[in-house]
DNA sequence: AGCACGCCGACT
DNA sequence: GTCGGCGTGCTC
């Protein structure tokens, strides 16, 4: 195949198919798919990937190939075709999956510089001088950067003059600190720290027959998909780790995807000690320096065990015999930029490609796949008590409406809530206090005339920050320091409204004054080494209570915490979003499973002002099931998902009238299409958050049973909408965030 | 994405 | 009157 002289290449721009490239006399026969090139792209070069050979270029006009990047294949052929299903089923381009899949290695590798040359005969005026001296001073510049540097002064005229006499040469430059060259003899790493393996605990009887009926597979291979529900605590990380060392002994590689939050030191600590020297670590902390080398290792088969997020899913391993997705239920698979994949179901999909099991484990599995489990899609392995028969946690729902209990303490604590946290304080035991929000108040409003505190790039009300004494908007950021008198009336009655984590913990501080109490969320974690720092302490036992966000539900195993509360679970199951109750239940049951893990039995209390809500009936007993049944009863009834599939379209610009415009006409021109399989056009309508970073939002949402269908009227609307920039159109299949 | 080309408001 | 802002279109 590589004799043919024509390659197609994708390269890193949104084009909807590869490029035809000539393939020079010297490269045939020693280029094949899957290896990486050096491709003229415009004015610059760019790093592309061949995908195909041609025996005739269907284009007029194309360029040969500068240089091949390796000199075996990188990106073997299942690699490519799991890259061509997500571009399929997420209506991308491949150059647009291989992006979203490997940052570093296809990229731009030039761009167009100016650059001194020799002294010029005569300079024209002050400014010719001044960008000659730029350039002889601090290297090449970019055209772009010289009229930074000199505004309103004529570069661009200055530059031609000065290059029309050969003074300076304008053109395209390789990146200097990342040649290709360098990159593809990056010499491999060595080891890291081996040593003996940890031993393992032993097994319960659930997890021996869990694994006993997995053996087979694991031993010879084959595509299956398992869901491995076990309630929180009943050991399915050890499961994990067995079938892991199961495959390692078959000399094959696994695959194990972590929510982004669940890659705290605990996991990599207890991988490392099981699999001394043969764990790389993916995450988007690497530096692209450390990322090839990881990569490096993993293509060439000397890490037996990758642990990565999302894109992880992505990462080259060559011979895969299992593939574990924990948390299969966290929304953090889902990416929510660039290409939409789902790193979960991308994982089903690798796993079938690749020919190897793919176990899904959680206590709350999706609605999604348990209902593939039922349907006989998935085997579904169980682990329905704890480790060393540890009780489940018991479940309390507090009534928070007026009149169901006393007046809650600063507004936030019932008395069974606050009586429980000071016994537990008292008993030397600690507490996790969990809330959905983060901040002081959720905003600021003028007690005399209304006005509410918003941002002015967002159509978002301003959250109150006490500590750094500023609102936040927290979509985009935007700051503004706290003001006492009403921007609109001049009243000094600005009241604070609502309250997240950060009020939470000044509250308990009142109410438990002696108790040393941290708070964990986005705020107190932004520093680097924060998040490890809060966690140690509170492992160490160094904090009595810790207060947080969705980051203390996850991944964090402490034996001391024999009491969880949760503040107001109402604001997670308020959301406008059709899985309001899934992720009230995912959250209360997995914030619950942090309680009673050790000796001790756990408790949980959860406040609310709806507690006969079915999520919090099932919740308080830890029954799935029951809770998937009446859940799917509800899908069922309004055509959402596992049901019928969602594609959602959004439509983004900064002008307001522009995007709107687009909107309807898009939605009216799909609703002339072919529909034979009866796709449900809904909308257009403003998006609910309708303006986000200064661009207007409107959306239309696709319905249907056929995913072939709700593709191809995508793909419609991706050809119906014109490539512009005022007003952009993204594609979002199987939507998780519709906001 | 990055770059070039081309048409309108703020300054030499 | 230019300069350069940014909207538009193209890249094998």
């Amino acid at each position: 195949m590589g004799n043919h002289p024509f390659a197609l290449v994708a390269v890193p721009a949104p084009m909807p198919e590869p490029l035809t490239y000539a393939v020079p006399g010297g490269l045939r026969g020693r280029l094949a798919v899957g290896m990486r090139v050096l491709v003229p792209l415009g004015r610059r070069r760019v790093t592309g990937v061949v995908v195909g050979f041609e025996r005739a270029a269907r284009v007029a006009g194309v360029k040969e190939i500068a240089e091949a990047l390796d000199d075996e294949v990188l990106l073997e052929e299942k690699f490519l075709e799991l890259c061509r299903w997500a571009a399929d089923y997420y209506v991308a381009s491949l150059g647009e999956v291989l992006a979203a899949a490997l940052p570093p290695l296809l990229r731009t590798e030039s761009r167009v510089v100016a650059a001194f040359a020799r002294e010029p005969e005569d300079l024209h005026g002050e400014v010719d001088r001044q960008v000659l001296e730029a350039l002889r001073e601090r290297g090449p510049l970019a055209p772009a950067t010289l009229s930074r540097l000199f505004p309103r002064r004529g570069v661009r005229a200055a530059l031609e003059r000065l290059a029309a006499q050969g003074a300076v040469t304008v053109g395209e430059r390789l990146r200097g600190h990342m040649r290709e060259a360098r990159r593809r003899r990056a010499a491999p790493p060595a080891k890291t720290a081996g040593g003996a393996p940890s031993r393992a605990p032993v097994l319960t009887d659930e997890q021996r027959e869990v694994l006993r009926s997995l053996e087979g597979r694991l031993r010879d291979g084959g595509f299956e998909t398992l869901l491995l529900h076990g309630v929180t605590g009943s050991g399915k990380t050890e499961v994990y780790l067995h079938a892991m060392e199961t495959v390692r002994a078959g000399g094959r590689q696994s695959l194990i995807l972590v929510p982004e939050i669940a890659l705290t030191p605990q996991l990599l600590d207890r991988l490392e000690g099981r699999f001394p020297g043969d764990v790389a670590v993916l995450h988007s902390g690497l530096t692209p320096a450390e990322r090839w080398r990881h990569w490096w290792r993993i293509a060439h088969g000397v890490v037996k065990v990758v642990v990565g997020a999302r894109s992880a899913v992505f990462a080259p391993v060559r011979d895969l015999g299992l593939i574990v997705v924990d948390e299969e239920h966290d929304y953090s698979y889902k990416q929510e930029e660039g290409v939409r994949y789902h790193g979960r179901d991308l994982a089903v999909v690798r796993g079938r490609i690749a020919g190897c099991p793919v176990i899904l484990g959680s206590a709350t599995p999706s609605l999604e796949s348990y209902h593939n489990a039922r349907g006989g899609r998935y085997r579904l392995l169980e682990l329905t008590r704890r480790v060393q028969a540890r009780p489940m946690p018991g479940v309390d729902v507090v009534d928070l409406k007026a009149g169901q209990e006393s007046a809650p303490a600063e507004g936030l604590f019932s008395p069974p809530l606050l009586r429980a946290l000071r016994e537990n304080q008292e008993q030397g035991r600690q507490s996790l206090v969990f809330l959905n929000r983060r901040g002081f108040a959720s905003f600021l409003q003028c007690w005399s005339c209304g006005f509410v505190m918003r941002c002015p790039h967002c159509s978002i009300s301003l959250t109150y920050h006490l500590g750094r004494n500023s609102t936040f908007c927290h979509h985009c950021g935007y700051r503004r320091r706290k003001v006492d008198a009403c921007p609109a009336c001049g009243n000094l009655s600005l009241s604070e409204v609502g309250f997240g984590t950060e009020r939470v913990e000044h509250a308990l501080r009142r109410l438990l004054p002696k108790a040393r109490i941290g708070r964990m969320d986005r705020d107190t974690t932004s520093a680097r080494g924060a998040q490890e720092r809060i966690f140690r302490a509170w492992e160490r036992g160094d904090l009595d209570v810790l207060v947080g966000t969705q980051m203390v539900a996850k991944g964090h195993d402490v034996g001391g915490v024999t009491l969880v509360g949760v503040v107001l679970a109402d604001s997670s199951l308020n959301l406008p979003d059709f899985r309001a109750a899934e992720k009230t239940f995912q959250i209360i049951s997995q914030v619950a499973g942090r309680a009673g893990r050790a000796r001790r039995p756990g408790r949980v209390i959860v406040q609310t002002l709806v507690p006969g809500h079915y999520c919090f009936r099932h919740a308080q007993v830890h029954d799935y099931p029951s809770f998937f049944a009446a859940e799917t009863e509800f899908r069922r009834e309004l055509g959402y998902p596992p049901f019928r599939h969602l594609v959602h379209l959004r439509l983004d610009g900064t002008d307001e009238d522009g995007v709107t415009q687009r909107a309807r006409a898009l939605a009216r021109d799909l609703r002339r299409e072919d529909n034979p399989h009866e796709v449900e056009i809904l909308g257009p309508a403003p998006a609910p958050i309708a303006k986000l970073r200064n661009r207007y939002r409107w959306q239309i949402l696709l319905k249907g049973r056929s995913r072939p269908a709700l593709g191809a009227l995508a793909r419609r609307a991706v050809a119906l909408v014109p490539k512009s920039r005022t007003v952009r159109l993204h594609v979002d299949v199987d939507p998780y965030n519709m906001l």
